[in-house]
DNA sequence: GTAGAATCTAGAGCCGACTCTAGGTCAAAC
DNA sequence: GTTTGACCTAGAGTCGGCTCTAGATTCTAC
C-alpha cells in the first residue's frame, strides 16, 4: 500500500503531527519511520495499524514508559514472549480495576442525579442519603 | 463524631495531607474546614464524605476544575439543582465513553494474550490476525 | 521544660504528556 | 521565479495535578 504524509497519518489517527513526530521521538514506533525524498516520514499502514495499538493502550491510561517498553519487546522480535505477555496482563488489571471504579463512580453519580430529579420533581420524590 | 486532624484524614482517605491542603486551597471542600487550637484544621466526618465524593469523580476522569464547579453549586445552596444535574449528567456521559474505551481495550489486550500463550504453547495454537 | 512529631503558610519544584516556536528545506501552483 | 503550504529538527513552553521545602508554631510524651 503506498505510503502516508504525516499530514494523512495525523488525520486518520486522530493524533497531531506534532504529537505524531513526538511518538516517533519516543520510541513508540515498532520500527523507524522510512524516509521518502527530503526526509519526510512516509508511513506504512503498518505503522498506522501499530500507532492504532498504541492510542488503544494510551486511552486506557498506559503511561508512555511502559508502551515504549511493550514496542522494544515487539522490535527486539521472537523470544520474549513471556514479558510481552507480562506487560500485558498487567495492564489488563489495571484496566479491571479501573472498569471497577468508573462503575463504582457511575453508581454515585446515578444515585446524585436520581436524588435532584427527584428534588426538582422531575421525578418521585427521592431523599437523599448521603453521601 | 469529635473531629478529626489533617493527618487522621489523610490516614482514611489515603490523600497525602499536602494534597489535602492543596485540595482546599483550590477550593474542593464544600465549606472551609474548621480551624482549631493555633489554626489547625478539624475535619468533621461531612468533610471526609465529601472528600471521599471528589475522590471518586477524580478517579473517573473528572478534572479539579470541574469538581471546584460542583462544589460551589452545592456551597451556593438551593436553587442551582439544574446546574448541578446538568454537571453530573456530562460526567456521567464521559464515564459511559471511558467505560466504553476501556472495554475496546481489554478486548484487544485479551485478543493478544490469546495470540502469545498461543505462541508459548500453554494452549492451542492461535494465529495472530494483526493488529 | 525539653525533645520530637505534627501542624501551619507561602511558594517552589516536578512529572507526564503533549504543544508550540524558530528557522530551514522542498515541491507544486501560479 | 516566487509564493504557498507541507514537511523537517531541536528545543522551549504549557498544563494539570500533585509534591516538596523552608521556616515558624504547637502539641505530646517524657
Amino acid at each position: 500500500m503506498s505510503g502516508l504524509s504525516i499530514g494523512q497519518v495525523a488525520e486518520r489517527t486522530g493524533l497531531s503531527v506534532h504529537t505524531l513526530r513526538f511518538y516517533e521521538r519516543e520510541g513508540l514506533l515498532a520500527k523507524p519511520v522510512r524516509r521518502g525524498t527530503a526526509g519526510h516520514r512516509v508511513y506504512s499502514e503498518g505503522d498506522v495499524d501499530w500507532l492504532g495499538v498504541c492510542i488503544r493502550l494510551r486511552a486506557s491510561g498506559m503511561p508512555l514508559t511502559d508502551i515504549r517498553r511493550y514496542t522494544e519487546l515487539v522490535r527486539a522480535g521472537q523470544g520474549n514472549e513471556v514479558e510481552r505477555l507480562q506487560v500485558l496482563r498487567e495492564h489488563r488489571e489495571r484496566v479491571l480495576a479501573q472498569m471497577h471504579e468508573l462503575n463504582e463512580c457511575l453508581k454515585l453519580i446515578t444515585h446524585k442525579v436520581a436524588v435532584y430529579e427527584g428534588r426538582l420533581g422531575l421525578r418521585d420524590n427521592v431523599t437523599d442519603c448521603a453521601p
